[in-house]
DNA sequence: CGTTCTACGTAGAACGGTGCACACGATTCC
DNA sequence: GGAATCGTGTGCACCGTTCTACGTAGAACG
């Protein structure tokens, strides 16, 4: 008959708790905790049972001084793409079997916030780490991953020596919807990319540009790439000029479903019909694509397939692995009425 | 495994390595680290040299076991909702100037998954936790709270003793949505709520019911509410039933944009008018709500300002205060076309 | 029957900080 | 002029784990 009521709340339970309750050594307890080799099973299931009755939880912060956390670090670039949840579910997918948990941590665009994270992270001792297109350099992100094991979504440098990139192949995904804007009959097809910095070659919105040319090029016709900014509330006012131009482009590949989505929305609201007076593909075939009044053509990248390939990439590099894999998917072109 | 030759740990830089290089001893570091008294300008100064110089940074883990990790964690309950990104800003708005950091779980609509993420949460010996829309009972929260500092938002109980809740008035914003169709000569409006489980008195669901009733009972008219399951892909299924039933209410109040959005573009796509044929309101005012397209009218709870008061009521908390505090907001119809 | 294995369990030193108790010289007080 | 006070810095015992080295009993071996 054990002391009812508060003992969960009243003095904090510790591995040494467990250990006098169960009549064995603290190491034991331990070793039974990380299933270390040299226990019994007499012992093993004494001190689970102890466990149990205690509502024992081994503290992540002391667990991390010596061994692991069983934690890996989520680095978000900004939250509010509706396409980043779903690879964040595609890792959970993986991790949600394994003994390992996630926190992520929120860049907010901005690069300092980013770094800042990540040694948090690293402070906290985490045991790997997931970065989400994230701004900086591979020259920081080697720094980093040679303190920590990392995998990068969104991020293309396929020497990265030090840590793991998983991708969707940009060129690729370009090419085909810049290739069933030419298949349709348009010739006049503008870009609209997104402004990046001038070092950050391996930027997703970089390669989709890429393979945008490369489409262009193969047809004989002159690309024309718009560059603008992604900083929240001016996009509508940019997007309301672009489509104000004389003369005004007939079909537009979008880098980005965020800009898509509402560039179909303000046309329409214009009075323009679409696709018959514009064309519009986008990339990501985030959830608002799928919207009936928006019915958006958009590249799709398997952003669940990314998450969940990243998260057992990462898994094996934390089991040992060196050796860096860059893995690149193919994506898919969703039609739908837009272009 | 891991390699016996070269040494992860090559060099790594504690609070030891600086106390060495400034000349002084570890506690004297320890309390420039913390601005505890005692410590002369003169020895800061030289601290700091060498904390700066040696590019150190103190261990969350190793701090978490005797003092603060200055990290708060945000406890999301999923991530897919685009109201919920408003709030993180307003957190991290006052979060940012401070010296803590945030770190975020996402409880993937699972409650085992939530009580894991708050207990991961506590033994990374956090100072302190926002939760946003907890599926939780009140009981639950209140054990939690006894360890941690907490702070909720979305969860109303204006009771709880041990933890703060922050809320906008969900009875208040729903009686002024049912008003406003009322106002409009609409009879027969039906609110669409979701389903949620018999013992949540504490959802925002059930709130923004009462304040439907209430409007409903002041106009001398029977309401009727229909609950729906929100669980992803089925949702717009239910809608386009909803809609398709006769005879068809002529206006809909909805609990959440998340349905309302659907329920608009499906109504529009099924050639329906809106509002002429059907009028919609919506709840939460989210980023989808105010695309041309959809153009739906909703209550604006400012997620943001939400945020930010949790985030300023956990502060206090976290600096000593014990009496509980309970924050109401007024919430604001967004007034659009759809209803 | 003594010796070597093997399997199981334990003691105690890390890990990187915090925070209390205290030492110690310089003021201030009576 | 001795005691009390104050401002600064230090020593050391924690915090809750992991991990290495070692002890010990029983089995297998020659």
């Amino acid at each position: 008959m054990d002391d009812g009521g508060s003992r969960v709340t009243r003095g904090k339970v510790t591995i040494r708790t467990v250990a006098e309750h169960a009549g064995v050594s603290v190491a034991a307890v331990s070793k039974v905790l990380r299933n270390a080799y040299g226990v019994s099973d007499a012992l093993r299931q004494n001190v689970m049972e102890s466990i149990e009755t205690l509502g024992y939880r081994p503290s992540a912060a002391a667990r991390g001084m010596r061994g692991r956390t069983f934690t890996v670090g989520i680095l978000l670039v900004e939250i509010g793409n509706p396409f980043l949840p779903e690879v964040v579910e595609g890792i959970n997918d993986i991790l949600a079997p394994s003994e390992f948990k996630s926190l992520m941590g929120m860049g907010r665009s901005h690069m300092p916030v980013e770094t800042s994270l990540i040694e948090q992270m690293i402070d906290f001792h985490m045991d790997g780490l997931i970065l989400v297109a994230p701004r900086m350099s591979g020259a920081v992100l080697d720094r980093y991953a040679r303190q920590i094991p990392i995998a990068v979504i969104g991020h293309h440098e396929a020497t990265a020596a030090q840590f793991d990139t998983i991708n969707s192949d940009d060129q690729c995904g370009a090419l085909l919807a810049t290739e069933a804007l030419l298949a349709a009959g348009h010739r006049d097809i503008v870009m609209l990319s997104q402004a990046y910095a001038p070092d950050s070659s391996h930027a997703v919105a970089g390669q989709r540009e890429i393979g945008y040319q490369l489409a262009m090029q193969r047809a004989g016709l002159p690309g024309r790439i718009v560059a603008m900014p992604y900083d929240g509330d001016s996009v509508p006012h940019h997007l309301r000029q672009f489509l104000e131009q004389t003369p005004r482009p007939r079909a537009v590949f979008c880098w980005s479903d965020l800009f898509a989505v509402d560039l179909v929305n303000i046309a329409r609201a214009m009075g323009l019909r679409v696709p018959e007076d514009l064309a519009v593909i986008g990339y990501d075939n985030n959830p608002l694509a799928a919207l009936p009044l928006v019915d958006l053509s958009s590249i799709d990248q398997g952003g669940r397939r990314l998450g969940a390939l990243a998260a057992e990439t990462l898994l094996s590099r934390m089991d040992g692995r060196n050796a860096p894999h860059h893995i690149l998917l193919e994506p898919s072109l969703v039609r739908r009425t837009s272009g």
